[in-house]
DNA sequence: TTTTTTTACGCAATCGTTTCCGAGAACGAT
DNA sequence: ATCGTTCTCGGAAACGATTGCGTAAAAAAA
């Protein structure tokens, strides 16, 4: 606020009282004159007065904002999250400031350190695919900040998680494909920092386990950034494509990796699903308009979002500090579409 | 910052010297000795010490710190729009508040006043669908808040604006229609509050009048949220295609209204472009991958994020008071794919 | 009428930081 | 030896709000 807005002084100052009576007045306090408290409020109303919430923050040490710490706000997924997120917080009554890491270190410390020094109550967090020390959160943790985990957890951290069976929704598009005939499928997987990327890979091979089918680690790749450069996605597939017994299928791990996995292919005039089938994790909202439509492992993002708010806020303001932390899991469900499967007809 | 940080205090304390001491050695004034200077320092890195900016903020009435206002964080327009905020305001030291308004003027007024009352040090703002009123937006500008509109702008304040040439965007884009031999072109707009609205509906006249197709006010339809409802674009498209004269091709004047429309003709088996012709605003990253891809006017939103940043920052840290506004314009590029261009075998 | 209680309000401290002002000490100049 | 500077530093006010405590006046009880 550069510009000059009404204090408490003011309209003690022009109702001839002192800034406690108005503050009392204002705060409904039982020791004013309802007369007074009449004249106080009207006053306030007429010239607009809006309490300074940095001094409140300063005094009472909490300012009813929650932060958000997402890599990308482009993603679908997250923006979803966000808008759960917003959702629960705007109905009681708690601002939301939202923050992205483009899946940098850095950015994620300074992005915390942020909404902890603007005096957040508390923060919403799904790490960053560089972020492999987790000390800078643990430390603010345990400095008494409020912390939900959501997607993306933090494995050694005592706090409410969220998240979804990754593990099964893997396994679910994995056996999808085998279902559908493919033999040979071809994994991008995201940073191995990331608990969702380890659940991922563990219900790929787990379902190609129950089907007998041999695990073959070439046909996994690592896409550290998530998919987030074309280049590494490129790179992967490039080095899948040029293997003896090229893959029949590819299962994605993340949003980005599946939707350049189909970008690679557009590019290279690879036939989707007839040369390959692919099938990913994505929460894009228009996969049905995409040649072929795209089948997707989705995640219910905007719940996710209101369940973790809901947890943060709870958190916030319980009397006691909460010993009992809830790790919620939520299904992630396969759509199936026609990038995985067989067309009659070539 | 619900947990004990440590405080200029308790250096002082430790130290044996007094707070304005420490202060002053801690911002290196030449009124401190180089032995105190040094024995403060070290202790306030030894117990990693770090200003309160809720304190400073108080103080200075200033936070290093800009809000931004837009529709949708989930639109790619203003998430790449934010991204170009981003990267220009970290670099000059200022951290960044993202708000949304869903197109709704409640929230917009409620966003501008969180961002205000937290005092950050100006605004980037695009505005509602829904907003015709903007005195409360006006009110805060006239009160000293630094305010820096782009893309939909408005229209009587006086400041800077950031925008495309939505005129000649739609002007190309309708005239790269007519020259693919479309003459009965339909238009799905925008909310008539919204500046681009009447810009874009004037390019898409004048590209009709410069080719002698005569302009059919039926073939516009408003759709006031923007394509954000499915609804509003499905009755606006049944309208259409109940017509007796149906239009052959669509220029739509939002995102979400171009892959609506898509998503319509899809449920409807109205093939594009053969029973239709689709062209529309978009800033979709995955365009190419559409069926069939998309042909979209795309704006340059990093840039024009850039660019925007710079204007409020200059304005924030100018020594006076900014007179001399800039109106930057930048220019739409259309983008020609398969949806606007007639297929030689059907 | 005197004492006690209640009512209604003001003073001042507090949150963490900056900064104006003042002041003691050291030092050079006279 | 005395005075004026310069160098360092501390006290206290200020930013806007809340709140514990004190207190004068009014009301109630004695």
């Amino acid at each position: 606020m550069k510009f000059e807005a009404v204090t408490i002084k003011d309209i003690a100052k022009a109702l001839g009282l002192s800034t406690s009576t108005v503050s009392r007045a204002l705060r409904d306090s039982y020791e004013i004159s309802p007369e007074t408290k009449k004249v106080v409020l009207e006053y306030a109303k007429e010239i607009n007065y809006r309490p300074n919430p940095i001094a409140l923050s300063l005094k009472e040490k909490r300012s009813r904002s929650i932060g958000i710490v997402v890599s990308e706000i482009a993603n679908s997924f997250f923006s979803q999250a966000i808008n759960g997120i917003e959702s629960v917080a705007h109905s009681k009554g708690y601002n939301v400031i939202i923050t992205q890491t483009h899946e940098s270190y850095e950015k994620e410390i300074s992005s915390l350190q942020f909404l902890s020094s603007r005096s957040v109550d508390g923060c919403l967090l799904s790490v960053s695919t560089e972020t492999q020390d987790f000390t800078h959160i643990t430390d603010l943790h345990n400095r008494g900040m409020h912390i939900v985990c959501f997607d993306r957890l933090v494995g050694e951290m005592e706090t409410h998680k969220v998240s979804v069976d990754n593990f099964k929704g893997a396994y679910d598009a994995t056996t999808h494909l085998i279902k559908n005939g493919y033999k040979r499928i071809g994994h991008l997987s995201n940073s191995q920092y990331l608990s969702i990327t380890k659940e991922r890979e563990a219900g790929y091979r787990k379902a190609l386990e129950d089907n007998q089918i041999e695990y073959d680690e070439n046909l996994v790749k690592e896409c550290f950034h998530g998919g987030m450069l074309y280049e590494e996605v490129e790179d992967a597939m490039n080095k899948l494509m040029k293997m003896k017994q090229k893959p029949d299928a590819i299962f994605a791990s993340a949003d980005k990796l599946t939707t350049n996995c189909m970008r690679y292919c557009k590019t290279k005039k690879i036939t989707i699903p007839d040369d390959i089938a692919v099938v990913g994790f994505s929460n894009l909202d228009l996969t049905e308009l995409l040649s072929p439509s795209l089948s997707v492992v989705r995640q219910p993002a905007f719940e996710m979002g209101t369940i973790a708010a809901e947890l943060l806020i709870k958190m916030i303001e319980a009397k006691r500090a909460t010993t009992d932390f809830e790790n919620i899991v939520l299904p992630a469900e396969v759509f199936e579409r026609e990038s995985s499967v067989r067309r009659k007809k070539k």
